[in-house]
This record gives C-alpha cells, sequence and structure tokens, in this order.
DNA sequence: CTCTAAGCGAGACGGTACGTCGGGTCTTGAC
DNA sequence: GTCAAGACCCGACGTACCGTCTCGCTTAGAG
C-alpha cells in the first residue's frame, strides 16, 4: 500500500546516471550529483538501489539481457551478429564505464557481483550456447565445441580492443564472426567430428 | 645530498601493495592500510608515489615489460608462448585486480594512463608485431596482418575468461595460440599472399 | 461534507506523543515513530500539527494552563500550592522533556513561541499576581511586589532541582512557599509597606 | 607520536562554535557550517569531538569551571557574587543556547551527560558549599544548609527569569543574594541553630 | 667530526563522497 | 475529506579515504 514509486523519479535517476557516466567515467560518478542532475533527493536513490554499485549496474547494464539472437542461416553470420551486439552494448560510453568500474569494484563475492555475471556474462554465454546448437543443427558442427572458450574468443577481443587498446572496433564484428566461425570449423573437423561435408561453404566468401 | 632512500622501504611498500591487492582487491586497497601493513609512514610512499595509482602500478604492472619473446621455430609456437607470458602476468591476482582497476580508474588521459598503457598495451603489440615479423621471415605469412587485431585475438580472450567468466586459464594458452595461428594463416592465404605452402602443418591436428 | 476526523486518532497521536516523550525523551522523539507507535499515518499527524513542535506543545504542555488558584488562607499556604501546581506538571516525565525541549528548540520568536510562552509563563505569572493580590488584600502585604521576580524565586528553583541536579523535587514545594512568603514579607516590611504588623507570623518557626 | 595537533584549529573550531552558536542557536549549528567558518575541515572536529554535543560542550560550558568564589566578607556578599558569575556566564548567548540545548539533547544518561553535570552542575554545587561554610565559619549561620536547595534558589530563578521569560537579569544577582541569604539566616534561626546574633545586621542595609 | 640536507614513522590537516536518518509535503486507494 | 501507507525533497549526521603537511628523530655524505 501507500504511495507508489514515482516512475519519472525511476527514469529520471536511471537517465542522469547515464549521463553522468558518460561525461565522467565511472570513477568521477557521484551519488549526490547524481541526485542533483535527477532533481530529486539522494534518499529516493537510495529507496531504489542499496549502493552507487547497484545504481550503476541497474542505469547501464541491467537491460542488457541481449536479445534473442536472431538466425541469419550461418554460423558466421550468427556470430557476426552476436559481436555486432557486444559492441554496441559497450560502444555507448555509459554501459563502457560502467562495466569496466563494476568490474573492478566488484572484486569480493557479492550479491550484485553475482546479479552482474549473470546479467552480463551467463546471457552472453547462454546465446553462444545457443549459437552452437544451431550450428550443429545445421550440420555446420559435428559436435558444440567448449562453450566458454567460444565465448571469450569472441567478448574478449572486443575488450582488448575498447579498453586496452582504447580504440573503437569499427568493422571488428565481421572479421571476428569470420575468423571464429573458421576456427569452429577447423576445430571441429580436425577432431574427427564434421558436419556432412558443408566445409567448403567455409572456404568461399571471404568478404 | 641527505639521506639516501631506504631500499627496505620501497620494498615493503611494494609487497605490502600486492599483498593488499591480492586480498582485498584493488577496490579496497588503502593508502593507509598499505602504510601500515608495511609499517612505515604514508609520506614514504607519497615521496615515491604520486598517487595511489601510480603506487599500484608500480607494485604489480610497472615491470612487466613483457619478456622478450623467445623464437619456439613456428608461429603457433611463438603466440602460444605469448599467451602464457600474459596468463602468467595476470594469473598472479594482485596484477589481477591492478590491472582492471587501474583500467577503471584511468578514464582521462594522463602521464600515468599513458605509460600503463605503454608498459602493459604498447609492449605486448611491440610483441605481437615481432612475431608476426618471424611469421613473414620463416614463410608461415606472406604478409604481416593487422596487430592490433592480432593482439586482441590473443589478450581478449585471456580478460574474458579472468575477467568475465571468473575462472583460472588453464589451457587457454595452448588452445588459442594454435586457433589464431590457424587463423592468421588461413586469412592470410585467402588475402591472396602465401607463404611456400607451409599450410599442410596446420592439418596436423592438437599437439 | 467530508468525513469527520476521528477522535480516536486525536488521542492515539497524543497519547503515542506522551509516551515516547517519557521513554526517549525530546531529542529522541521522532514524528515517524509517534505515527508508527500510534498506529496512524503520518499526515494525520501533520494534518492537526504544522510541526513537530506544536505536536510536542499539544501533547504534553498545552493543557497546563494552571488550575485556578485555590485560596488557602496564608501567602505561604497559596505559594506552597503554587509550587506544588508546577512540580506536578514538570514531574511528569514527558511534560518535562517536552517543556526543556521545546525551551532549547524555540530559540526564534515565532507563533508557538509565543503561545507557549503564553500557555506556561503567562498563565504561572498571572497566578502569581493574583496571590499577590490576595496577600495584599488580606494585610499580609503592604504593596504587590515584582510579580516576574517571584515568579522566578518559585519556578526557578524547580527547574534547578529537575534539570539541573536530575533530582525528584520531593519535599521542595513546602519549603520554598515558606522560605518565598518569608521574604516577600520581609522585603515588604523593609520598604516601609507593612500590613498590620501580621510580621510575628514569620517568627513561628516551620510547620 | 606523530603532528601534533594544531592550537589554531582548535581555537577556530571553538571559536566557529561559538559564534554560530550566538548567530543561529544550538539548534541550527552545523557541523559542517562550524567546519566552514573555521576554514577547516569535518575530520578536525571529529578528531577532536565525538560527536556535535561533545563539541557545544567545550566550546561553550567546558571552561566555566566557576571560578574560585571571592570572600566578600558577608554571606549575602559571597551569594551575590555567585549568582553574578552564573548570570554571566548564562548572559553569553552563546553559552545559554549551548546549555538549554545540551539539557534538552542530554536527556539519556551519557558519559557526556555527566561530564556535563559534573562541570556544570557539581562545580556550582562546590561552591555554594564553600560559601555556606565561610558563612558558618563567620558564625553568620549556625549549621551549613541543605547545599542542593541552596543552589535551586541561585540558580533557579537566573534561569527562570533568562529561559522562562526571556528578560535580561539586571540587577537580579543583588537583589537574590539578599534575598536568599535572609532567608537562610531566618531558616538557621527557626531551627534553633544561630550564630552569635549577628542577626540584626540583616535588617539594616537594603540598598 | 661536525654540519646539514634528506629520509623516516606518526599522525593531523582540508576536502570530498559515502550511506543513514529525520522533518515536513504529497500521493494513492480505501472508506 | 479523512485515513494508513509510504514515496518525495531537503539537508545534517558521522565515517572513510585521498594527498599534503608538520613533528621530532635518524642517517649518511660534505666539509
Amino acid at each position: 500500500m501507500g504511495r507508489p514509486r514515482d516512475t519519472r523519479v525511476d527514469e529520471a535517476i536511471l537517465a542522469a546516471t547515464r549521463e553522468l557516466l558518460a561525461r565522467h567515467g565511472y570513477a568521477g560518478l557521484t551519488v549526490d550529483a547524481v541526485a542533483e542532475h535527477a532533481g530529486i533527493g539522494k534518499a529516493a536513490i537510495y529507496r531504489r538501489y542499496a549502493t552507487k554499485q547497484e545504481m550503476v549496474f541497474a542505469a547501464a547494464v541491467h537491460r542488457s539481457d541481449l536479445a534473442p539472437p536472431p538466425d541469419t542461416g550461418s554460423l558466421r553470420g550468427d556470430l557476426t551478429c552476436l559481436v555486432e551486439d557486444i559492441v554496441a552494448t559497450l560502444g555507448n560510453p555509459a554501459a563502457s564505464s560502467a562495466v569496466l568500474g563494476l568490474l573492478a569494484d566488484l572484486g569480493a563475492p557479492s550479491a550484485l557481483a553475482d546479479r552482474f555475471h549473470a546479467s552480463f556474462v551467463t546471457s552472453q554465454r547462454a546465446v553462444v550456447a545457443e549459437l552452437m546448437d544451431r550450428a550443429v543443427a545445421r550440420g555446420e558442427l559435428g559436435a558444440p565445441p567448449d562453450v566458454d572458450l567460444v565465448h571469450a574468443l569472441l567478448a574478449g577481443p572486443v575488450f582488448a580492443t575498447l579498453y586496452l587498446q582504447r580504440r573503437r572496433p569499427d568493422g571488428l564484428a565481421e572479421r571476428l564472426g569470420r575468423m571464429v566461425a573458421e576456427t569452429l570449423r577447423l576445430e571441429d573437423r580436425a577432431a574427427g567430428h564434421g558436419g556432412h561435408a558443408t566445409g567448403s561453404a567455409a572456404g568461399s566468401p571471404t568478404a
């Protein structure tokens, strides 16, 4: 019962967090500043989020449950598509700061650390697993490969490009999708599995 | 003139920083705690390092200029070796926390940000470039590929495994070295270059 | 038109205020706590009282308009009676906390400050004036003395005993009434007034 | 060891507290405001005082250990002198607000409550006891009266005048000293003690 | 062999942000 | 229009950390 939470306040908090995150980065983000910028009181923030980290998580990461993966008809297309999603998510400066900041802040295992993992990592992993199954169904792969490895091969280079090299990952999705698809097919064949010889398709379209 | 710096103090600072970094993570690391744990005064720290970041950098990152790359005789061996170095560097929990923390803290360009980049990223990049040249010299590749891309393909998955998946990267170097070497050869041939047909090496499965 | 105020709410507010005042003192009294303890909403409180001070005033001070002074037949008896009233009023722990708290809070002149003054101070002063007139009429005093001084002589020691010494003022009224009555008669005679020589009463020791 | 407390900071805190106390009263006094007004950080305050109350106590009450009572040669003079001291102490607007505010805030027994009592009440009580002994030694009184009662008779009216009537206590010390001295002598004789008949002295100099 | 500049542990300093709490206002849906 | 519930804005509280600044002492190398 009682007065319901004001939706405009929710949105104002998230919007302000995202803007200040983009403008000043994760370090440099102040709860007071968010409150002032959103035209609300700090209590309204802490009524929703127990800590600054929770707020940032909600503002910049939570919703990125990673949309259901569209089937492009080929492993390579699917992977490219997934990488494009990851790039799009992290390309946003707010999310970019937030993910890195949270990753650094959430050293000790905690409830939020788990939720962050679930929202960000587990969901990506699930998508990867789905794509592998599709490839097997299609006959592109004989057996589904190590999901964590594939995930690392896809998400890792995006991280490296953005956070280590501090470059825009232009064209990365395309190239990464192609390379990983090719690698997976090679590994698959080398392991003695092997779909019904779709292998040749892989060699042809270099983009 | 005057009294020279006490070497034992230098070491005590670095040791304490590394220990506390490993124990409490980058967030959770306090300059006061380092001073107390090292049995020294804060002034002794700030006489050496201008900021907490500098201290952490010196304690956990600085020396990792990445040893000169040993020539293993094959692209795949060289890459595996490099990834092993990266894994070894970041496997240490102190360095692990430190790198992530500094990455998050050093949002704005600064002198330290540049030095961090130089010590960590540029040196890795240089090694990658060297390995590419070796491969070309050996005839494994017809033309040196995009160094940044290769760097991202090597370092990225290590980051993803450690920081996103929070797993130990056991066996990652081996697999990653093989996959990337193979991918590079494929790309190279597809691009119409092509060393003197060392391609067969790709077929030899696993190791 | 509209729903009438619920009388039980009025009483619940006042009762809860008094209880919490007695239990936690003025400083530890919270409007939220009053609402919860009374099983009502804060709005019901603020609909009746503009501020926490008003509420406390109403709960613990307002009604103490100081009953009409009973004529005991002697100045000494009247004064004793008045002091007993004051002691009874402030002896209640709720009222005790409330008066002190309001006194401290109501620094700046305000409407409530005036009402507090009127309800608490002015009414006492009026009673004192009345008692003085009675004494003059009776012939115990030749001229009515400075009312404020007499008030201070009566109420002050009660305050000092309760708030400074933190003791229960047992037996204080009796002794204070006697002393002040005697003092006033002495002053009166010294000033050259003098009722019809009731002075001898002064010699009658004790009671 | 370590850097010693800066005396100027101590003084700046106390001075700022006193000024803001006088300007805005006890309620309305902010620790942040004190820090800003003193040009120091909040930490410097909380390093010295655990709470706002402690700070106010130190600034406005602590030092009022009540100077050693000067011997004026007569009970009446001594009492007048003491009341003048009390009036002088509480006449200061800062001390005035502080005493009342602390009295109201320190409802529950606590370490500070005890120290406040000791510094403010006990010291006054000790002076009163001393004056009573002097009077007995002088022969003005046959036996020392109830010290708490006398203390209440002296301090109480000052409180009542200042805090209840909100008047300046001009001329109060004089009148109060005379009245209480006279009362005590009367009580003393009535109780059957009696110094060597100095009684007549009381009647003469009315001022 | 003294003098002196610099290092040292300790800890206070000014700031700034945190997360909590209280006061007084406003809003919802039930009555 | 009142009620219980509870969200809202505001602003103070006391804590913690950063990077700086003394203190009084120790330690080496220059004269």
